[in-house]
DNA sequence: TAATTTGGTTTATATTATAAACTGGTTTAT
DNA sequence: ATAAACCAGTTTATAATATAAACCAAATTA
């Protein structure tokens, strides 16, 4: 038998989504970033961003604490030891979609 | 001014869906390949698959051909030249997300 | 011939992404 | 000092998407 099941190893949800997959790859460069500057990478409303900060945050692949800067409001976000795992795997799971990187 | 904008490119929502991406990377690999083999390989539901194949096809992605193997109608799907390109580009824009894979 | 299986399609539902509208406070202009 | 404009976000409404459940016609099997 030749041909074999299970080729394609399952995306995590929370981190196939264009918005969270950029603010993860900021964090994993930066290891921390504000809300403001995270508007600014990315370019997403301050809605969509504040909404993909908390998924994030509750699935527990970042930190985000929340402070002032001067006196304005500043959200501080740094991924965690499980955000990098998750991104790994995410990025391992979606080579199994990619003729050519078999590995 | 060492930080430049615009560091994440697009991602074809056509292509950024689980199973679309999985049936792109069998036909890129078979270049043909049928209804119910696409089933078995992606571990899709008939209808599941049924839409998302529809989907490709109007984007001009795959080609999708109806005709009988004995007296059982048959869906054979293969992907155009298009969805190479789109399947390529897609992948191109996936590494802006990826550090590490900056070139 | 009745039930079951095959190869799908259609339609309904649940989830997701996204933007619009809002809030609380600050800075600037009058 | 008060109004107007702005900043840093949150909440809520809406649109888009993914997915499965229900369905259908024909073929096969019992």
């Amino acid at each position: 038998m030749p041909e074999n099941g299970k080729p394609f190893k399952p995306l995590d949800p929370l981190l196939h989504s264009e918005l969270r997959l950029a603010v993860m790859s900021i964090l994993l460069d930066a290891d921390s970033a504000d809300f403001v500057y995270l508007k600014k990478q990315t370019g997403a409303t301050s809605g969509n961003l504040s909404v993909q900060i908390d998924k994030l945050q509750q699935a527990g692949y970042i930190d985000v604490t929340k402070g002032f800067k001067g006196k304005m409001p500043q959200t501080i976000c740094s991924i965690t030891d499980r955000g990098k795992d998750a991104f790994a795997e995410y990025v391992e799971a979606l080579r199994s979609y990619i003729p050519g990187s078999v590995k």
